[in-house]
DNA sequence: CAAATCACTTGAACAGCGTACGAGCATCGT
DNA sequence: ACGATGCTCGTACGCTGTTCAAGTGATTTG
């Protein structure tokens, strides 16, 4: 893969003409490419293997995208084509940040590829730029003010990122050697407690754990720190609020 | 890159014996390594160019470790031997918790491709450990309970991680581009204003930036967020402590 | 209707990658 | 002195992303 110029990003940039029925074509192309990183994760993706399974050499790929950087680009906004934009007027700006972060996260781990992407392309594609106009709006919903709007929108998706990443990478590790999920929390859990051994607070905890079910448990972590979130952001909100949403925000 | 079975980890298997003046050695590998991502970035770290750096062939580094993926896991846990773990007992929690989200942006910003190596390899080196086992004890001491005590750890951590990772991302780009993070950010934001054109919110925003330093605007958001992050952690402290830490906090 | 242009496909080729392997060398324990 | 052990290295394999010139067939132009 090339080095590119600072922006260079496939959304920067005109599509060229294109023919009526082509064989191929760039949804064509970005579909096949996401069932390859679905199935297989994103080191399985490859142009040739691409290529060989739209049926065409390698190499066409190349016509409609000039990049594999590009493609990755199409297919990690073409995924945030998935999100909830859940709207603050009927439900509040705390049930619509709750439910957009749940979302968020749930499509990551759909999708765990997409965790190996965020920070390493620039999020210029229509569906993610449609995702956080939608967040700016829920903030000024809330009543922020001015740069607190940003911080508001920035903080949360951080932290379903940051918390998300890690789990998103347990899955393309299972994935990648062919387990599932389940079986490799069993497995990582004694290994784990094995590793902690000498640290005695981290020994303790995984002792406190016992047979807690460790699917639930991240589950747990998320919605704890999800609320912790929030509710930070409803601090700041009442400082500085100049209005529209009810007090109690729910 | 070989698939490797689900947790093995360079840190699951014992070391080979050595002997007392080889030519190479593993901290002098990794060193190296590190010099590499450090000036070039993760494209640029190749065995060839590593063995080339070190004045040996490239498959030497073989004998020292056994998978390029082992390299960058003992690189990744060397740099958070970086990180600071700042002692509750002088401080109170908060500012421990402050200080260690801090220290830890920063030592992810001083070495950008970190971010691409988080949420990739389990994070399992000593350096790793000792660091959560020291939040872990932070968290303890703010009175948190049972399981509150990781989902504390957890957030705080989760939310540095996810907020640093596109500014980490930034500095890589700007990096592979020959340009500073200073020209980068010249360039990028007449670019942004433009492909929001059609997102009226943002912008909206873009518009109301002006003239702000981005550098500062970025500052400005991590803290607003850590201290959301913070204060939601605050709240929940207060329902369920025991006592340690003296309700004030700071 | 012929010619030229354009959209598109393709195979071959290049440089680079991670890494397996076996031959060789130097030092160590006996 | 000799075998074992620690270590280095060159070669080679199969894979990668990408370039490029040659080729095909439809569409537009003169």
């Amino acid at each position: 893969m090339a080095a590119r110029s600072p922006i260079a990003s496939i959304w920067t940039r005109p599509q060229k003409p294109q023919r009526d029925q082509a064989g191929l074509s760039r949804d064509q192309i970005v579909r096949a490419a996401i069932e390859i990183l679905d199935a297989e994760g994103r080191d399985a993706l490859s142009m040739r293997r691409l290529g060989a399974r739209l049926g065409a050499a390698a190499t066409s790929v190349y016509w409609y995208v000039s990049n594999k950087d590009e493609l990755l680009e199409l297919a990690l906004d073409e995924i945030f084509g998935e999100v909830e934009r859940p709207d603050p007027e009927t439900s509040g700006w705390r049930p619509a940040f709750t439910i957009a972060a749940h979302s968020l996260r749930s499509l990551i781990l759909r999708h765990p590829w997409v965790a190996q992407l965020i920070g390493v392309y620039p999020m210029y594609g229509p569906n993610a730029l449609r995702f956080t106009d939608h967040l700016v709006g829920v903030a000024q919903h809330a009543g922020f003010q001015d740069f607190d709007v940003d911080f508001a929108v920035t903080t949360v998706v951080a932290y379903v990122y940051g918390m998300t990443i890690g789990e998103a990478a347990w899955l393309s590790n299972a994935q990648r050697a062919g387990t599932t999920m389940k079986e490799l929390d069993e497995r990582v859990w004694d290994v784990s407690a094995e590793i902690a051994r000498d640290y005695p607070r981290l020994s303790e905890r995984y002792r406190a754990y016992g047979e807690t079910d460790p699917q639930r448990l991240r589950v747990a972590t998320f919605d704890f720190g999800l609320v912790s979130v929030l509710d930070g952001l409803e601090l700041r909100r009442r400082a500085t609020r100049r209005d529209p949403d009810p007090p109690a925000g729910t």
